[in-house]
DNA sequence: GCCGAATTCTATAGATCAATAGATGGCATT
DNA sequence: AATGCCATCTATTGATCTATAGAATTCGGC
């Protein structure tokens, strides 16, 4: 329909892609609020104030713009968890660093991270197989150092890696989501907090719970 | 488009509400796969076999199909919470029967628990914030058990009870997300494994992390 | 075998939306 | 100040989808 043009300062002439940059932060941010299907490519060209045909110059397909966004998302995890993993260290001060490692894109690239997560599904086939390979390879990285925690008596012997796994991310991943939301909530805090519900639940030799359980009043 | 007709079986007519009930069932299937914006009433058709049109007899548009499933998605977790809140027994045990509690809906309803934690945000305003309401009312109540149990002595005394709501929830309702995908992961399995997780973070006494991360090997 | 209600089908209106093609205007360089 | 490219605009097409209206069919009960 419209788009202000009178109130669209003409872009001076950025980096070559620069503007890009613009166009996909823009698709990103609309995408984590309105979800991909629920969002028109007339959304994005609002919030960049041009008329929604022109995004075309940017990107072929609203798919292939999706498809942007959810590699800026997942961008970094793999590698740096990687660097982690590789360097010297016990698992308990990996699985903390892997923590702070997974929470730090939260904050810069808050809403790349929830489309990666909510929206990768609606990727057309070959993408969503390309960043499906990159999440199993991210996850197997975590599993094998709750592995090597196990192996080297750091964590309990009955400790179920894959489900230990598992709820690691869905708790991190849960954060994204409310990230910005909740008032006190920010990454050094989660950082800690998740990093002491998370390890302690993992690590050895404490009393049972049962016995622990009683409360003293 | 078309519906096979030939093979369908005419329903026989059956209770009243029995009818009903399948179409929500495939409504509920459906946007569970696709998402909300991203399924057609068609689909919800062809998995009934019946034609497109026909499902306006039962709801009255697709928002509304949509409202239905998410009460069915939410319905239970409140009440049952609350009976635990309120019957006798510690903080901890209170903790790991909330644990069970909320992950026998996912086994019970996997597609409505699914649509209502991720559609959700896409109802109309009023349903929406009716919805939004007896969510909150559930979190107040697993942050009043965290609370009570810091003020007994139970857990940690600078255990941030908020950010472990959160972060309890964020483990739990990633499971209804691969509940069924993932091979050994049973709703028992979880209940286990994640109220070790969940509750040795949250007890008190113990070494530090630093002096038992020592490994052996 | 007929009645009436429950259920499904047929046909279509009307809206929205992604995507294409080509025109237009500004800006930097010369 | 003329040129050429970059970026955006204008106009439109065709597909898809929700929703409505009313006809037709089924089935249980009589």
């Amino acid at each position: 329909m419209k788009a202000v043009a009178e109130l669209r300062p003409r872009r001076s002439r950025q980096g070559p892609r620069r503007r890009a940059s613009e166009i996909i932060d823009a698709a990103a941010q609309v995408f984590a609020e309105r979800g991909f299907h629920g969002a028109s490519t007339q959304d994005i060209a609002d919030v960049l104030g041009i008329w929604q045909a022109s995004l075309y110059y940017y990107f072929a397909s609203k798919e292939a713009a999706l498809e942007q966004v959810c590699t800026r998302g997942v961008e970094g995890f793999l590698e740096s968890a990687a660097e982690i993993v590789a360097s010297p260290g016990t698992a308990t001060e990996k699985v903390q660093r892997l923590i702070e490692s997974h929470l730090t894109p939260v904050r810069e690239r808050t809403a790349f991270v929830k489309v990666f997560l909510k929206e990768r599904q609606h990727l057309p086939d070959e993408s969503r197989r390309r960043i499906g390979r990159l999440s199993r390879a991210y996850e197997r990285l975590i599993e094998g150092v709750l592995k090597t925690g196990v192996a080297n008596g750091e964590f309990r012997a009955d400790l179920d890696c894959r489900l230990a796994t598992l709820g690691f991310l869905g708790m991190l991943n849960a954060a994204s989501m409310w990230y910005g939301k909740e008032g006190g909530a920010t990454i050094e805090r989660m950082s800690e907090e998740f990093g002491r519900l998370l390890l302690d639940g993992m690590q050895v030799s404490r009393p049972t719970r049962a016995a622990r359980g009683k409360p003293r009043a």
